[in-house]
RNA sequence: GCCCCCAUCGUCUAGAGGCCCAGGACGCAACCCUUUCAAGGUUAAGACCGGAGUUCGAAUCUCCGUGGGGGCACCA
Protein backbone atom coordinates (compact mmCIF):
# COMPACT_ATOMS: atom_id res chain seq x y z
CA UNK A 1 0.00 0.00 0.00
CA UNK A 2 1.19 3.25 -1.08
CA UNK A 3 1.97 5.67 1.46
CA UNK A 4 2.20 8.56 -0.11
CA UNK A 5 -0.62 11.02 0.35
CA UNK A 6 -3.25 10.81 -2.79
CA UNK A 7 -5.12 14.00 -3.97
CA UNK A 8 -8.15 13.09 -5.07
CA UNK A 9 -10.93 14.79 -6.73
CA UNK A 10 -14.69 14.43 -8.01
CA UNK A 11 -15.18 16.29 -10.93
CA UNK A 12 -18.76 16.49 -11.64
CA UNK A 13 -20.32 18.77 -14.48
CA UNK A 14 -23.30 20.56 -13.00
CA UNK A 15 -26.06 19.31 -15.97
CA UNK A 16 -28.16 17.20 -13.90
CA UNK A 17 -29.28 15.93 -10.51
CA UNK A 18 -26.81 14.17 -8.64
CA UNK A 19 -27.02 10.24 -9.45
CA UNK A 20 -25.07 7.11 -7.40
CA UNK A 21 -22.40 6.93 -10.12
CA UNK A 22 -20.91 10.29 -8.80
CA UNK A 23 -21.38 9.19 -5.26
CA UNK A 24 -19.23 6.09 -5.72
CA UNK A 25 -16.96 7.49 -7.55
CA UNK A 26 -17.19 10.23 -4.55
CA UNK A 27 -16.66 7.41 -2.02
CA UNK A 28 -13.58 5.90 -3.14
CA UNK A 29 -12.02 8.85 -3.95
CA UNK A 30 -12.47 9.84 -0.28
CA UNK A 31 -11.39 6.90 1.24
CA UNK A 32 -8.41 6.92 -0.78
CA UNK A 33 -7.54 10.47 0.24
CA UNK A 34 -8.40 9.39 3.92
CA UNK A 35 -6.47 6.15 3.36
CA UNK A 36 -3.56 8.06 2.57
CA UNK A 37 -3.74 11.01 5.10
CA UNK A 38 -4.05 13.35 1.56
CA UNK A 39 -7.07 15.37 0.45
CA UNK A 40 -10.50 14.91 -1.14
CA UNK A 41 -11.12 18.01 -3.77
CA UNK A 42 -14.69 18.77 -5.40
CA UNK A 43 -13.57 20.89 -8.76
CA UNK A 44 -17.14 22.03 -10.61
CA UNK A 45 -16.62 21.07 -14.44
CA UNK A 46 -18.91 23.69 -15.81
CA UNK A 47 -17.28 24.63 -18.89
CA UNK A 48 -20.33 23.37 -20.91
CA UNK A 49 -22.85 26.81 -20.28
CA UNK A 50 -25.56 25.62 -22.52
CA UNK A 51 -25.72 22.20 -20.46
CA UNK A 52 -25.57 24.08 -17.24
CA UNK A 53 -28.52 24.05 -14.89
CA UNK A 54 -29.17 26.24 -12.26
CA UNK A 55 -28.78 24.39 -8.90
CA UNK A 56 -27.20 21.64 -10.03
CA UNK A 57 -23.72 22.65 -8.26
CA UNK A 58 -25.41 23.12 -5.31
CA UNK A 59 -27.70 19.73 -5.30
CA UNK A 60 -24.28 18.02 -5.74
CA UNK A 61 -22.27 19.84 -2.71
CA UNK A 62 -26.06 19.17 -0.62
CA UNK A 63 -25.43 15.49 -1.66
CA UNK A 64 -21.61 15.12 -0.86
CA UNK A 65 -22.38 16.37 2.62
CA UNK A 66 -25.70 14.40 3.17
CA UNK A 67 -23.22 10.99 2.67
CA UNK A 68 -20.57 12.85 5.38
CA UNK A 69 -18.13 13.02 2.07
CA UNK A 70 -16.43 16.43 3.22
CA UNK A 71 -14.12 17.43 0.87
CA UNK A 72 -11.12 19.15 1.88
CA UNK A 73 -10.98 21.55 -0.89
CA UNK A 74 -13.52 22.91 -3.37
CA UNK A 75 -15.98 25.91 -4.65
CA UNK A 76 -17.23 26.72 -1.40
CA UNK A 77 -14.53 25.64 1.04
CA UNK A 78 -11.74 27.26 -0.75
CA UNK A 79 -7.86 25.25 -0.35
CA UNK A 80 -4.55 26.76 -2.03
CA UNK A 81 -5.52 25.26 -5.49
CA UNK A 82 -8.33 27.19 -6.40
CA UNK A 83 -10.48 28.08 -8.08
CA UNK A 84 -12.32 25.26 -7.94
CA UNK A 85 -14.64 26.41 -10.90
CA UNK A 86 -13.50 25.61 -14.14
CA UNK A 87 -15.83 28.42 -15.80
CA UNK A 88 -13.51 30.85 -13.41
CA UNK A 89 -10.58 29.02 -14.74
CA UNK A 90 -10.41 30.59 -18.48
CA UNK A 91 -7.05 32.46 -18.62
CA UNK A 92 -5.19 28.89 -17.42
CA UNK A 93 -6.37 26.92 -20.06
CA UNK A 94 -6.08 29.24 -22.46
CA UNK A 95 -2.38 30.04 -21.45
CA UNK A 96 -1.66 25.78 -21.73
CA UNK A 97 -3.74 25.57 -25.15
CA UNK A 98 -0.87 28.68 -26.38
CA UNK A 99 1.68 26.40 -24.61
CA UNK A 100 0.43 23.07 -26.66
CA UNK A 101 0.26 25.31 -30.16
CA UNK A 102 3.63 27.13 -29.11
CA UNK A 103 5.09 23.28 -29.10
CA UNK A 104 3.50 22.31 -32.29
CA UNK A 105 1.00 19.95 -29.78
CA UNK A 106 -2.63 22.23 -31.11
CA UNK A 107 -3.22 24.11 -33.71
CA UNK A 108 -5.73 26.76 -34.47
CA UNK A 109 -8.74 25.63 -36.27
CA UNK A 110 -10.99 27.80 -38.19
CA UNK A 111 -13.67 25.24 -39.67
CA UNK A 112 -17.52 25.72 -38.40
CA UNK A 113 -19.67 23.36 -37.10
CA UNK A 114 -21.26 23.12 -40.27
CA UNK A 115 -18.25 22.54 -42.34
CA UNK A 116 -17.58 19.71 -39.86
CA UNK A 117 -21.13 18.19 -39.89
CA UNK A 118 -20.95 18.18 -43.82
CA UNK A 119 -17.48 16.29 -43.85
CA UNK A 120 -18.79 14.06 -41.01
CA UNK A 121 -22.12 13.14 -43.21
CA UNK A 122 -19.95 12.65 -46.38
CA UNK A 123 -17.78 10.20 -44.04
CA UNK A 124 -20.31 8.40 -42.85
CA UNK A 125 -22.17 7.85 -46.67
CA UNK A 126 -18.69 6.70 -47.52
CA UNK A 127 -18.86 3.88 -44.42
CA UNK A 128 -16.01 5.44 -43.36
CA UNK A 129 -15.00 6.53 -39.40
CA UNK A 130 -15.85 10.25 -38.62
CA UNK A 131 -12.95 12.10 -37.78
CA UNK A 132 -11.60 15.33 -38.74
CA UNK A 133 -10.69 15.49 -41.89
CA UNK A 134 -7.78 17.87 -40.94
CA UNK A 135 -7.97 20.90 -43.40
CA UNK A 136 -6.69 23.40 -40.47
CA UNK A 137 -3.66 20.83 -39.20
CA UNK A 138 -2.41 21.74 -42.67
CA UNK A 139 -2.56 25.50 -42.19
CA UNK A 140 0.71 27.09 -41.83
CA UNK A 141 1.44 28.94 -38.64
CA UNK A 142 1.52 31.91 -40.50
CA UNK A 143 -1.52 32.36 -41.90
CA UNK A 144 -3.29 30.86 -38.30
CA UNK A 145 -1.85 33.63 -37.06
CA UNK A 146 -3.07 35.75 -39.99
CA UNK A 147 -6.95 34.43 -39.63
CA UNK A 148 -6.57 35.17 -35.87
CA UNK A 149 -5.91 38.65 -36.38
CA UNK A 150 -8.84 39.20 -38.86
CA UNK A 151 -10.87 38.21 -36.26
CA UNK A 152 -11.83 34.48 -37.75
CA UNK A 153 -13.43 32.15 -34.88
CA UNK A 154 -11.42 29.45 -34.13
CA UNK A 155 -11.20 26.50 -31.48
CA UNK A 156 -7.96 24.78 -30.96
CA UNK A 157 -7.23 21.15 -31.61
CA UNK A 158 -4.65 19.13 -30.38
CA UNK A 159 -2.79 17.39 -33.00
CA UNK A 160 -2.60 13.66 -32.50
CA UNK A 161 0.33 11.44 -33.22
CA UNK A 162 -1.04 9.67 -36.61
CA UNK A 163 1.36 6.76 -36.80
CA UNK A 164 2.49 4.17 -33.90
CA UNK A 165 0.44 3.32 -31.01
CA UNK A 166 -0.18 5.15 -27.72
CA UNK A 167 0.09 3.03 -24.80
CA UNK A 168 -2.05 4.52 -21.80
CA UNK A 169 -1.63 2.87 -18.85
CA UNK A 170 -4.95 1.73 -16.44
CA UNK A 171 -4.62 0.68 -12.37
CA UNK A 172 -7.35 -2.01 -13.26
CA UNK A 173 -6.94 -2.89 -16.78
CA UNK A 174 -3.33 -2.83 -17.33
CA UNK A 175 -1.63 -0.92 -20.50
CA UNK A 176 -4.51 -0.30 -23.09
CA UNK A 177 -2.68 0.16 -26.16
CA UNK A 178 -4.28 1.98 -29.35
CA UNK A 179 -3.12 2.73 -33.07
CA UNK A 180 -3.24 6.38 -33.51
CA UNK A 181 -4.56 5.86 -36.62
CA UNK A 182 -7.71 5.33 -34.93
CA UNK A 183 -7.13 8.43 -33.11
CA UNK A 184 -8.53 12.27 -34.04
CA UNK A 185 -7.73 15.65 -33.79
CA UNK A 186 -9.87 16.54 -30.80
CA UNK A 187 -11.35 20.22 -30.12
CA UNK A 188 -9.86 21.31 -26.91
CA UNK A 189 -10.85 24.89 -26.39
CA UNK A 190 -13.58 26.24 -27.88
CA UNK A 191 -14.34 29.37 -29.65
CA UNK A 192 -16.36 30.76 -26.49
CA UNK A 193 -12.57 30.65 -25.34
CA UNK A 194 -13.58 27.90 -22.95
CA UNK A 195 -11.75 24.64 -22.77
CA UNK A 196 -13.06 21.39 -23.30
CA UNK A 197 -12.79 18.51 -20.80
CA UNK A 198 -9.63 16.87 -22.11
CA UNK A 199 -8.05 19.82 -21.72
CA UNK A 200 -9.79 21.30 -18.57
CA UNK A 201 -9.21 18.44 -16.68
CA UNK A 202 -5.58 17.59 -17.66
CA UNK A 203 -4.51 20.90 -16.49
CA UNK A 204 -6.44 20.88 -13.39
CA UNK A 205 -5.22 17.51 -12.34
CA UNK A 206 -1.88 18.70 -13.19
CA UNK A 207 -2.25 22.09 -11.32
CA UNK A 208 -3.85 21.10 -8.71
CA UNK A 209 -1.70 17.90 -8.01
CA UNK A 210 -3.99 15.04 -8.41
CA UNK A 211 -2.46 11.95 -7.83
CA UNK A 212 -5.21 9.38 -8.55
CA UNK A 213 -7.82 9.74 -11.39
CA UNK A 214 -10.78 7.99 -10.27
CA UNK A 215 -13.54 8.20 -13.43
CA UNK A 216 -15.79 6.01 -15.03
CA UNK A 217 -15.70 3.41 -17.98
CA UNK A 218 -17.03 5.93 -20.50
CA UNK A 219 -13.89 8.28 -20.69
CA UNK A 220 -11.55 5.09 -21.90
CA UNK A 221 -12.77 6.32 -25.36
CA UNK A 222 -10.50 9.54 -24.71
CA UNK A 223 -8.16 7.77 -22.20
CA UNK A 224 -5.61 8.02 -25.09
CA UNK A 225 -6.04 11.54 -25.88
CA UNK A 226 -5.89 12.54 -22.15
CA UNK A 227 -2.33 10.71 -21.89
CA UNK A 228 -1.23 12.18 -24.64
CA UNK A 229 -1.91 15.79 -23.60
CA UNK A 230 -0.17 15.37 -20.28
CA UNK A 231 2.55 13.95 -22.47
CA UNK A 232 2.28 17.07 -24.75
CA UNK A 233 2.97 18.77 -21.37
CA UNK A 234 5.94 16.89 -20.30
CA UNK A 235 4.32 16.69 -17.19
CA UNK A 236 4.13 13.21 -14.78
CA UNK A 237 1.16 11.25 -15.28
CA UNK A 238 -1.44 10.49 -12.35
CA UNK A 239 -2.48 6.91 -11.41
CA UNK A 240 -5.32 6.26 -13.73
CA UNK A 241 -8.09 4.31 -12.13
CA UNK A 242 -11.12 3.51 -14.78
CA UNK A 243 -14.06 2.36 -12.59
CA UNK A 244 -16.89 -0.19 -13.94
CA UNK A 245 -20.31 1.79 -14.76
CA UNK A 246 -23.55 0.88 -13.13
CA UNK A 247 -25.83 -1.27 -15.41
CA UNK A 248 -29.72 -1.18 -14.94
CA UNK A 249 -31.00 -4.17 -12.26
CA UNK A 250 -32.12 -6.03 -15.37
CA UNK A 251 -27.83 -6.44 -16.40
CA UNK A 252 -29.17 -4.81 -19.73
CA UNK A 253 -27.54 -1.69 -20.82
CA UNK A 254 -26.78 1.44 -18.30
CA UNK A 255 -29.35 2.99 -16.21
CA UNK A 256 -31.86 5.11 -18.27
CA UNK A 257 -34.42 8.17 -17.82
CA UNK A 258 -36.50 5.17 -17.98
CA UNK A 259 -35.34 3.32 -15.96
CA UNK A 260 -34.60 5.67 -13.02
CA UNK A 261 -38.51 6.39 -13.36
CA UNK A 262 -38.81 2.54 -13.02
CA UNK A 263 -37.06 2.83 -9.71
CA UNK A 264 -38.80 5.70 -8.35
CA UNK A 265 -42.21 3.53 -8.53
CA UNK A 266 -40.92 1.06 -6.61
CA UNK A 267 -39.48 3.58 -3.82
CA UNK A 268 -36.31 3.86 -5.23
CA UNK A 269 -33.91 6.07 -6.80
CA UNK A 270 -30.53 6.40 -8.17
CA UNK A 271 -30.22 10.19 -7.62
CA UNK A 272 -28.63 11.25 -4.35
CA UNK A 273 -31.74 14.23 -3.49
CA UNK A 274 -34.53 11.71 -3.42
CA UNK A 275 -32.50 8.93 -0.91
CA UNK A 276 -33.03 11.06 2.09
CA UNK A 277 -37.06 11.46 1.20
CA UNK A 278 -37.07 7.82 0.39
CA UNK A 279 -35.78 6.82 4.07
CA UNK A 280 -32.39 5.83 3.00
CA UNK A 281 -29.39 6.72 5.66
CA UNK A 282 -26.05 7.70 4.04
CA UNK A 283 -24.63 4.94 5.86
CA UNK A 284 -26.48 2.60 3.89
CA UNK A 285 -26.00 3.84 0.79
CA UNK A 286 -22.56 4.51 0.93
CA UNK A 287 -22.20 1.04 1.94
CA UNK A 288 -24.43 -0.70 -0.71
CA UNK A 289 -22.82 1.06 -3.78
CA UNK A 290 -19.28 0.87 -2.11
CA UNK A 291 -19.83 -3.09 -2.80
CA UNK A 292 -20.58 -2.42 -6.42
CA UNK A 293 -17.52 -2.45 -8.07
CA UNK A 294 -15.36 -3.56 -4.73
CA UNK A 295 -14.27 -6.58 -4.30
CA UNK A 296 -15.05 -7.51 -0.73
CA UNK A 297 -14.29 -10.92 0.14
CA UNK A 298 -16.41 -11.30 3.72
CA UNK A 299 -17.65 -9.26 6.54
CA UNK A 300 -19.25 -6.62 4.20
CA UNK A 301 -21.24 -4.52 6.37
CA UNK A 302 -19.33 -1.51 7.03
CA UNK A 303 -19.17 1.84 8.40
CA UNK A 304 -16.91 4.83 6.51
CA UNK A 305 -14.55 4.47 8.67
CA UNK A 306 -14.07 0.60 8.66
CA UNK A 307 -13.79 1.00 4.30
CA UNK A 308 -11.15 3.93 5.03
CA UNK A 309 -9.74 0.93 6.98
CA UNK A 310 -10.00 -2.17 4.57
CA UNK A 311 -10.00 0.07 1.01
CA UNK A 312 -6.95 -0.56 -1.56
CA UNK A 313 -7.49 0.91 -5.74
CA UNK A 314 -6.01 -2.80 -5.77
CA UNK A 315 -9.43 -4.51 -4.89
CA UNK A 316 -11.26 -2.62 -7.75
CA UNK A 317 -13.30 -4.62 -9.78
CA UNK A 318 -13.46 -3.28 -13.98
CA UNK A 319 -16.28 -5.07 -14.64
CA UNK A 320 -19.69 -3.46 -15.45
CA UNK A 321 -22.32 -3.82 -12.12
CA UNK A 322 -25.87 -3.78 -12.42
CA UNK A 323 -27.69 -2.19 -9.94
CA UNK A 324 -29.90 -4.70 -7.24
CA UNK A 325 -32.07 -2.12 -4.91
CA UNK A 326 -32.86 -5.03 -2.52
CA UNK A 327 -29.04 -5.29 -1.36
CA UNK A 328 -29.71 -1.44 -0.65
CA UNK A 329 -32.65 -2.25 1.64
CA UNK A 330 -30.78 -4.85 3.13
CA UNK A 331 -27.75 -1.85 3.83
CA UNK A 332 -29.85 0.29 4.69
CA UNK A 333 -31.70 -1.90 7.26
CA UNK A 334 -28.63 -3.29 8.77
CA UNK A 335 -27.07 0.06 9.39
CA UNK A 336 -30.46 1.30 10.60
CA UNK A 337 -29.92 -1.65 13.60
CA UNK A 338 -26.63 -0.73 13.84
CA UNK A 339 -27.54 2.97 14.91
CA UNK A 340 -27.85 3.88 18.77
CA UNK A 341 -30.52 4.59 20.22
CA UNK A 342 -30.97 8.65 20.29
CA UNK A 343 -29.10 8.54 17.08
CA UNK A 344 -31.80 6.77 15.11
CA UNK A 345 -34.38 8.76 17.14
CA UNK A 346 -33.50 12.24 15.77
CA UNK A 347 -32.95 10.54 12.32
CA UNK A 348 -37.17 8.99 12.78
CA UNK A 349 -38.30 12.48 14.18
CA UNK A 350 -38.46 14.22 10.52
CA UNK A 351 -40.65 11.18 8.58
CA UNK A 352 -43.13 11.45 12.08
CA UNK A 353 -43.51 15.60 11.24
CA UNK A 354 -43.34 14.98 7.99
CA UNK A 355 -46.83 13.24 8.58
CA UNK A 356 -48.03 15.62 10.89
CA UNK A 357 -47.71 13.66 13.61
CA UNK A 358 -46.67 15.74 16.90
CA UNK A 359 -43.21 14.24 18.01
CA UNK A 360 -42.68 13.77 22.18
CA UNK A 361 -39.10 13.13 22.27
CA UNK A 362 -39.28 10.28 25.35
CA UNK A 363 -41.82 8.56 23.35
CA UNK A 364 -39.98 8.55 20.51
CA UNK A 365 -36.88 7.23 22.36
CA UNK A 366 -38.49 4.17 23.93
CA UNK A 367 -40.31 3.41 20.98
CA UNK A 368 -37.07 2.81 18.97
CA UNK A 369 -36.54 -1.06 20.66
CA UNK A 370 -39.65 -1.86 19.36
CA UNK A 371 -39.48 -0.69 15.88
CA UNK A 372 -35.83 -0.35 14.98
CA UNK A 373 -35.51 -4.03 13.67
CA UNK A 374 -38.86 -3.58 11.44
CA UNK A 375 -37.78 -0.91 9.17
CA UNK A 376 -36.36 -1.23 6.12
CA UNK A 377 -36.04 2.79 5.46
CA UNK A 378 -36.56 5.10 7.98
CA UNK A 379 -39.82 6.40 6.40
CA UNK A 380 -41.41 2.91 7.53
CA UNK A 381 -41.28 3.83 11.13
CA UNK A 382 -44.63 5.87 10.18
CA UNK A 383 -46.58 2.94 9.54
CA UNK A 384 -44.88 0.72 12.28
CA UNK A 385 -45.01 3.80 15.21
CA UNK A 386 -47.35 6.19 13.85
CA UNK A 387 -49.65 5.23 16.32
CA UNK A 388 -47.82 6.30 19.34
CA UNK A 389 -48.14 9.47 18.61
CA UNK A 390 -51.59 10.06 17.70
CA UNK A 391 -54.91 10.52 20.15
CA UNK A 392 -56.72 8.41 18.87
CA UNK A 393 -56.80 5.17 16.31
CA UNK A 394 -59.33 4.16 13.42
CA UNK A 395 -59.07 0.34 12.97
CA UNK A 396 -60.99 -0.91 9.86
CA UNK A 397 -64.25 -2.27 11.84
CA UNK A 398 -63.82 -5.52 9.64
CA UNK A 399 -59.67 -5.96 11.10
CA UNK A 400 -61.32 -6.19 14.69
CA UNK A 401 -63.30 -9.52 13.92
CA UNK A 402 -60.66 -12.13 14.32
CA UNK A 403 -60.79 -14.99 12.07
CA UNK A 404 -63.16 -17.51 12.45
CA UNK A 405 -65.47 -15.27 14.67
CA UNK A 406 -68.02 -12.85 14.17
CA UNK A 407 -68.81 -9.12 15.40
CA UNK A 408 -70.15 -10.26 18.77
CA UNK A 409 -67.98 -12.61 19.76
CA UNK A 410 -65.08 -10.13 19.28
CA UNK A 411 -66.79 -7.33 21.00
CA UNK A 412 -66.87 -10.01 23.68
CA UNK A 413 -63.06 -10.85 23.73
CA UNK A 414 -62.91 -7.14 23.97
CA UNK A 415 -64.93 -6.44 26.95
CA UNK A 416 -62.96 -9.07 28.77
CA UNK A 417 -59.77 -7.78 27.72
CA UNK A 418 -60.57 -4.78 29.43
CA UNK A 419 -62.33 -5.92 32.25
CA UNK A 420 -58.56 -7.57 33.11
CA UNK A 421 -56.37 -4.14 32.11
CA UNK A 422 -59.11 -1.90 33.91
CA UNK A 423 -58.09 -3.95 36.88
CA UNK A 424 -54.62 -3.22 36.55
CA UNK A 425 -53.08 -0.34 38.20
CA UNK A 426 -50.29 0.32 35.52
CA UNK A 427 -50.17 -0.99 31.95
CA UNK A 428 -47.10 -2.45 32.51
CA UNK A 429 -45.53 -5.34 29.94
CA UNK A 430 -45.08 -6.84 33.05
CA UNK A 431 -48.33 -6.56 34.42
CA UNK A 432 -50.81 -6.91 31.74
CA UNK A 433 -49.24 -10.27 29.87
CA UNK A 434 -49.55 -12.57 32.56
CA UNK A 435 -53.53 -12.14 32.95
CA UNK A 436 -54.11 -11.69 29.50
CA UNK A 437 -52.44 -15.35 28.95
CA UNK A 438 -54.48 -17.29 31.47
CA UNK A 439 -57.14 -15.10 30.12
CA UNK A 440 -56.82 -16.42 26.46
CA UNK A 441 -55.71 -20.27 28.47
CA UNK A 442 -59.44 -19.83 29.98
CA UNK A 443 -60.95 -19.11 27.03
CA UNK A 444 -60.48 -21.75 24.76
CA UNK A 445 -59.59 -19.74 21.37
CA UNK A 446 -56.27 -19.11 19.90
CA UNK A 447 -53.69 -16.58 20.79
CA UNK A 448 -53.53 -14.85 17.83
CA UNK A 449 -57.47 -14.33 17.63
CA UNK A 450 -57.69 -12.53 21.13
CA UNK A 451 -54.08 -10.73 21.19
CA UNK A 452 -55.14 -10.03 17.17
CA UNK A 453 -58.27 -8.39 18.27
CA UNK A 454 -56.44 -6.14 20.98
CA UNK A 455 -53.82 -5.75 18.76
CA UNK A 456 -55.91 -3.51 16.03
CA UNK A 457 -58.11 -2.13 18.96
CA UNK A 458 -55.19 -0.22 20.66
CA UNK A 459 -52.76 0.23 17.61
CA UNK A 460 -55.19 0.26 14.64
CA UNK A 461 -53.68 -1.97 12.35
CA UNK A 462 -52.87 -5.79 12.20
CA UNK A 463 -49.16 -5.45 12.38
CA UNK A 464 -47.39 -3.87 14.93
CA UNK A 465 -44.57 -3.99 17.51
CA UNK A 466 -45.06 -6.40 20.10
CA UNK A 467 -48.24 -5.44 21.71
CA UNK A 468 -47.68 -5.25 25.73
CA UNK A 469 -44.75 -3.29 25.12
CA UNK A 470 -46.61 -1.02 22.87
CA UNK A 471 -49.58 -0.65 25.77
CA UNK A 472 -46.87 0.45 27.98
CA UNK A 473 -45.95 2.85 26.13
CA UNK A 474 -49.48 4.19 25.04
CA UNK A 475 -50.51 4.54 28.71
CA UNK A 476 -53.19 3.01 30.64
CA UNK A 477 -55.74 5.46 30.23
CA UNK A 478 -55.29 5.73 25.95
CA UNK A 479 -55.50 1.98 26.09
CA UNK A 480 -58.64 1.77 27.62
CA UNK A 481 -60.06 4.46 25.66
CA UNK A 482 -58.98 2.71 22.87
CA UNK A 483 -60.32 -0.71 23.70
CA UNK A 484 -63.61 1.31 24.60
CA UNK A 485 -63.89 3.13 21.06
CA UNK A 486 -63.39 -0.22 19.58
CA UNK A 487 -66.21 -2.00 21.28
CA UNK A 488 -68.77 0.70 19.88
CA UNK A 489 -67.05 -0.05 16.52
CA UNK A 490 -68.07 -3.51 16.85
CA UNK A 491 -71.86 -2.84 18.59
CA UNK A 492 -72.76 -0.19 15.79
CA UNK A 493 -72.20 -3.20 13.63
CA UNK A 494 -74.87 -5.37 15.03
C1' G B 1 -19.57 0.20 -39.23
C1' C B 2 -14.87 1.16 -36.47
C1' C B 3 -12.23 1.32 -31.73
C1' C B 4 -11.76 0.15 -26.60
C1' C B 5 -13.17 -2.48 -22.18
C1' C B 6 -15.36 -6.59 -19.55
C1' A B 7 -16.69 -12.03 -18.66
C1' U B 8 -17.21 -16.94 -11.42
C1' C B 9 -24.17 -18.72 -8.43
C1' G B 10 -30.39 -14.67 -10.66
C1' U B 11 -27.36 -10.14 -8.58
C1' C B 12 -22.75 -7.92 -6.07
C1' U B 13 -18.33 -10.45 -5.45
C1' A B 14 -13.69 -13.75 -3.13
C1' G B 15 -10.24 -16.32 -5.99
C1' A B 16 -3.56 -13.39 -8.47
C1' G B 17 -1.46 -22.33 -11.32
C1' G B 18 -2.18 -26.96 -6.87
C1' C B 19 -5.16 -24.42 -0.23
C1' C B 20 -11.47 -24.76 -4.86
C1' C B 21 -15.79 -31.50 -6.18
C1' A B 22 -14.97 -22.79 -5.89
C1' G B 23 -15.89 -18.96 -0.35
C1' G B 24 -19.08 -14.67 1.34
C1' A B 25 -23.33 -11.28 0.79
C1' C B 26 -28.34 -10.06 -1.30
C1' G B 27 -32.44 -12.60 -2.99
C1' C B 28 -35.04 -17.36 -2.94
C1' A B 29 -36.74 -22.08 -0.09
C1' A B 30 -37.26 -24.92 4.44
C1' C B 31 -37.00 -25.30 9.61
C1' C B 32 -36.40 -23.13 14.65
C1' C B 33 -37.97 -18.94 17.66
C1' U B 34 -42.63 -16.26 17.94
C1' U B 35 -48.99 -12.40 20.21
C1' U B 36 -48.85 -9.87 14.23
C1' C B 37 -44.81 -8.12 11.26
C1' A B 38 -39.85 -8.10 11.50
C1' A B 39 -35.20 -9.29 13.52
C1' G B 40 -32.24 -13.51 14.93
C1' G B 41 -30.55 -18.78 14.43
C1' U B 42 -29.86 -23.37 11.45
C1' U B 43 -30.02 -25.65 6.72
C1' A B 44 -30.84 -26.14 1.33
C1' A B 45 -30.68 -25.04 -3.84
C1' G B 46 -27.52 -22.08 -6.94
C1' A B 47 -21.72 -20.29 -10.91
C1' C B 48 -15.99 -20.81 -13.16
C1' C B 49 -19.49 -18.35 -21.37
C1' G B 50 -17.44 -21.91 -25.44
C1' G B 51 -13.24 -24.01 -27.99
C1' A B 52 -8.21 -24.64 -28.67
C1' G B 53 -3.51 -24.34 -26.43
C1' U B 54 0.70 -23.80 -22.27
C1' U B 55 1.50 -26.99 -17.86
C1' C B 56 2.44 -32.87 -14.16
C1' G B 57 -1.74 -29.62 -12.84
C1' A B 58 -5.96 -23.80 -15.01
C1' A B 59 -11.61 -20.42 -12.49
C1' U B 60 -6.64 -18.45 -12.50
C1' C B 61 -1.76 -17.82 -18.24
C1' U B 62 -2.17 -17.41 -24.11
C1' C B 63 -5.09 -17.36 -28.58
C1' C B 64 -9.69 -17.60 -31.19
C1' G B 65 -14.81 -17.38 -30.88
C1' U B 66 -19.33 -15.79 -28.38
C1' G B 67 -21.92 -12.63 -25.23
C1' G B 68 -22.30 -7.98 -22.63
C1' G B 69 -20.85 -2.91 -21.91
C1' G B 70 -18.75 1.76 -23.34
C1' G B 71 -17.08 5.26 -26.94
C1' C B 72 -16.61 7.42 -32.00
C1' A B 73 -19.30 16.16 -30.51
C1' C B 74 -16.82 23.29 -30.36
C1' C B 75 -20.88 17.22 -23.99
C1' A B 76 -18.91 15.89 -19.89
Amino acid sequence: MSTIPARTRIAPSPTGHMHLGTARVALYDYLLAKKTGGQFILRIEDTDLKRTVPGAEQEIMDGLRWLGLEYDEGPDVGGSYGPYRQTERREIYQHHAKILIDKGHAYPCFCTPEHLDKVRQEQMKRKENPHYDGTCRKLSPDEAARRIANGEAYTVRFKMPQEGVTVAHDHLRGDITTENKQLNDQVILKTDGLPTYHLAAIVDDHEMQITHVLRGSEWLGTFPLHVNIVRAFGWDEPQWIHLSVFLKPSGKGKMSKREAAAAMKDGYSIFIKDMQELGFTPEGVLNWSALMGWGVAEDDVMTVAQMIERFSIDSLTPSPAAINFQKLDHFNATHIRLMSAPDLASRLKPYFIREGLGVDDDVLLKIIPLIRERLTTLDDCVSFGGFFFKDEVSPLPEELIAKGLDAKQSAEILRKSYEILSALAEMSHAAAEPPMRAYVESSGLNINQIFGILRVAITGQKVSPPLFESMEIIGREKCLQRIQNAIGMLGGMG
